[in-house]
Order: structure tokens, then sequence, then C-alpha cells
DNA sequence: GTCTGCATGTAACTGGTTACATGATTAT
DNA sequence: ATAATCATGTAACCAGTTACATGCAGAC
């Protein structure tokens, strides 16, 4: 039930719309977190009859109102209850994985190409990740708080992708010398 | 859909009935792509329908039958054709990010002693792999075909295990020395 | 007599994806 | 004209989890 806490952890630093939150989850929490806006929309409804968020309805000039969702009393309890509960290790789930295991079964060069595109994109993330670590947090060791904290998830992922990328690197190495031998 | 076509690798690799299928996802393949026993069974028969595979069964002494499971004509076609179809490259879904994220807003060293518990974790995991590295493959440059496809999985494991790791021990000396600071 | 391993299954539920739908405004 | 952005939603579906159920054999 991550998402419910990550929604928290977002509305608790600004409170928004529904619309809001999925642009947010665009960036930086949905890089660990992925999620639609049709998701989004049905867990704040039950978030709502939880009573963890209220809304007021905003009304706009030359766009349509939105529902600002915030944050309540319960919302916060819960969020706290949950920070102090373990949660599951994350395990790999790769398709990429069992490609390459069953590569011998089918066409082994259409699996390279596959890697290939894999590293490829794993590195537009990567890079994608470095800019923000540049441009957000250029002093490091001066953080603390929030900051700090948001720092380390984004550390996360330069680390995830870096390690994507490089097990890529070794898969299409030892490919293409197989291939060669 | 990668269950199946991880089943249909196994099941090429070795034919089994579902109980010897969810021994195997908890080693090897299952490292990658895990799966319980009721998924598989449910999987299983929906891949017969399909007609990808088909099951003899087998009756045995002191033991309950069993249905044996071996992929038909059309289990090979599908596979062959998947092999050659992209995927979507893996993107974190990290609860502990989530958690890191909102540490600020609950009990933050509960947080740190949770990091050290994922560490922990993770190092036993990466430990089975080098075991299996160290054991099944001592010579990786003379590997080639499956074997090789195999090795390379594995490596995946490994790095990903590792990295996790580095992660984890990089988040609790910022947060110790936040701490002191 | 209790626990572990072998072997298969049903049922209810939860979480997430995909497709479809509406409707206004602003920029090209 | 047409596409993109803002904003919210329904409905059907698929994948995966959790709980429960059965029953025999062999080990301790």
């Amino acid at each position: 039930m991550a998402l419910e806490h990550a929604i928290l952890v977002s509305l608790t630093e600004r409170a928004g719309s529904g619309y809001e939150l999925a642009r947010r989850f665009d960036r930086s929490i949905g890089f660990f977190w992925a999620a639609t806006h049709q998701q989004i929309y049905r867990v704040l409804r039950r978030m709502e009859d939880s009573g963890w968020v209220t809304h007021t309805e905003v009304a706009q000039e030359g766009r349509p109102d939105k529902k600002v969702y915030r944050v309540a009393e319960a919302g916060r309890a819960e969020l706290t209850r949950w920070l102090a509960e373990p949660v599951e290790p994350i395990t790999l789930r790769d398709e990429l994985g069992i490609k390459l295991r069953g590569a011998s079964l089918g066409d082994s060069s259409a699996v390279l190409r596959e890697v290939e595109r894999h590293r490829a994109e794993h590195n537009i993330r990567l890079e994608v990740y470095l800019t923000i670590q540049r441009r957000d947090f250029p002093k490091p060791d001066k953080l603390s708080g929030r900051e700090l904290h948001q720092y380390l998830v984004l550390r996360g992922g330069v680390r995830a992708e870096q390690s994507f990328v490089d097990w890529c690197e070794e898969v299409i190495q030892a490919l293409r010398s197989e291939g060669i031998r």
C-alpha cells in the first residue's frame, strides 16, 4: 500500500489536485513509484473515505475547476504509523532477464538488440537523474532534513540506473565476444 | 505477460509439474521473477487452454500423482514470437524510497533502522548469488549458449543486489553524519 | 503425534493497466 | 484547423497476493 503513503508524503509537502499529483509523479516521486492519473484519482477517493485527506473545490479562470486535497489529522497519523513499520526489500522483476535466459530458444541477435535498446533507455534516465542532481543538489554534504532525504532517494535512482547500464554493457560484451569466437 | 514466458523457458529446459516449477521459481528464475504455486497453477491451466503446453498424468509410488507439463508446438512458436518483441525496461518501485522521502515527517531513526535492515537483507541475497556464481560458473569466459545466458542473468542479480547494498550504505552514512552534526 | 515434503487446488481480494469519455482553453 | 494542456472521471480487465483446503508419506 505504498501509493497511498507516497501521496500522503507529497500532499504533506504541498496540497494539490489529483492532476497536480499526477504531474509530480511524472517527476520526482514517480521516478521511484510510478502512477497514472486514473489510479491517483481512485486512491484519493478511497483516502478521503478513510478520512486521511479532505478536499476543497477551487474555481479557476480559463481553466476547469479543481479539487485541492490536503492531509487530514488521520492521514498524518497513518503516515507516522506506516513510517515506523517494516516494508519488504525490493525484489527484481525484470522481463529482460527472462528474455536473456531464453535467448538460445529464439533469435539471440534480436535479444542482443533488445539489451542495447535497454542500455540506451537506462542511459537516458541516468542522465535525467544526474542533471537533477547537479542542478538541485550541487553541495550534497551541506544538506539535512527533507532536502537530504530527497537527495538520497535521487541517489538511489542514479545508482539503480547506473547498475542497469553496467549490466547491459556486460551482457552486450559477452554476447558479442561469444559471436566472434 | 512475462510469467507465461518464464514458464515456457523453464519447461523447455525440462518438463515438470506445477509443484516442480514452483520449486524452480524459488531458485534460479524466481530470483528474477518470483511466483507462488497458486499463480503457477492458474497460469498453467490458461496456457493449456491456449494450447501452449500439454500435460500427462504421472502416477508415483509413495507420493501423490502429478501432472507433468511440456511445451507444445504452439508454445514454442509463442516463445519465439515473444523473444523477438520489445519489453519495457524496468522501473524502480521501492517502498523504502518513499519512506526515506517522508522520513522527516515521522520517526527518522526508525527509518534509519529500516535502511539497515534492508542492507542486511540485500547482503544476504548478494551472498547467495555470489555463492551460486562461484559454484556453477567458476570460469565465466569459457561459457557459451544457454549457460552463458544463465550466467549473465545471475550477474544481473549480483549487480542489482550490490547496488542496493551500496545505496543503503550511502544512506546510512549520510543519516548518521547528519545526526552527529 | 506432530512436523515437513509432495502435490493440487478454490476463492476472495488488492493493485495496477488500458481504453474510453468529456470539455474548456491556449498555442501553432 | 489541430494539437497540447488542464482537469476529472468510468469501466473492464489483468496480474498478483493471501487465506483456506485436502490428503498421503516419511521422519523424529
